[in-house]
DNA sequence: CTACGGCATAGAGATTTGTCAATATGAAAA
DNA sequence: TTTTCATATTGACAAATCTCTATGCCGTAG
């Protein structure tokens, strides 16, 4: 079932998730570490490496280690294909 | 647990179902009545039935019943709005 | 009134998702 | 080396999701 958004609904999908949006609004203001980011949410550590999973793999988070942190932060390109495609329903 | 973005997730989970992001995407070409849409699939009235009804209680599509028919369109407003969103996550 | 056509709802079942506790990995500190 | 710290993975489970068949509802056409 190859459909034509498969790539844009996994990317939707990764937004679906009240948690996983808040983090993405969190990286607005720039990279932060995995444990930064987990003080601010009620949930377990892997939960948290949960979600930032599924935020990276689908492009919309990008992951940079350094030494035994992650540091994440917003991939703006791949945000934006996706706003751009938001942004051809309304027109 | 009530989240900020409570509402916006639910609209991201709608669009995050390939056959829905299509549907919307046949949409773009103005209003369009359930039997028509469900031609363009293989999924049977009832399955489509429930997807239509997800997409017009987030508030993406509106539904306009005409007699025996249903006429569906997207919800201009409500896209923009959701795209504005998408946008501040990439800048 | 009866029959039909378009759509919605109910119930069931298989799959996916979100969460946790427990454990593993891997780098840095002691 | 041993310990500690940050993160990832595994396995389990409840809840949500998507799909179907069967059926109900309601306009409209005979």
């Amino acid at each position: 079932m190859e459909s034509k958004f498969s790539e844009e609904a996994r990317q939707f999908k990764a937004l679906s998730d009240e948690t996983r949006l808040a983090i993405v609004d969190m990286l607005r203001s720039g990279e932060l570490c995995a444990c930064k980011i987990l003080e601010n949410f009620q949930i377990t550590q892997p939960t948290l490496s949960y979600h930032m999973k599924i935020l990276t793999d689908c492009g919309l988070v990008c992951g940079r280690r350094d030494g035994a942190w992650v540091h994440y932060s917003l991939n703006g390109e791949n945000l934006k294909a996706l706003g751009d495609l938001l942004a051809g329903f309304s027109r």
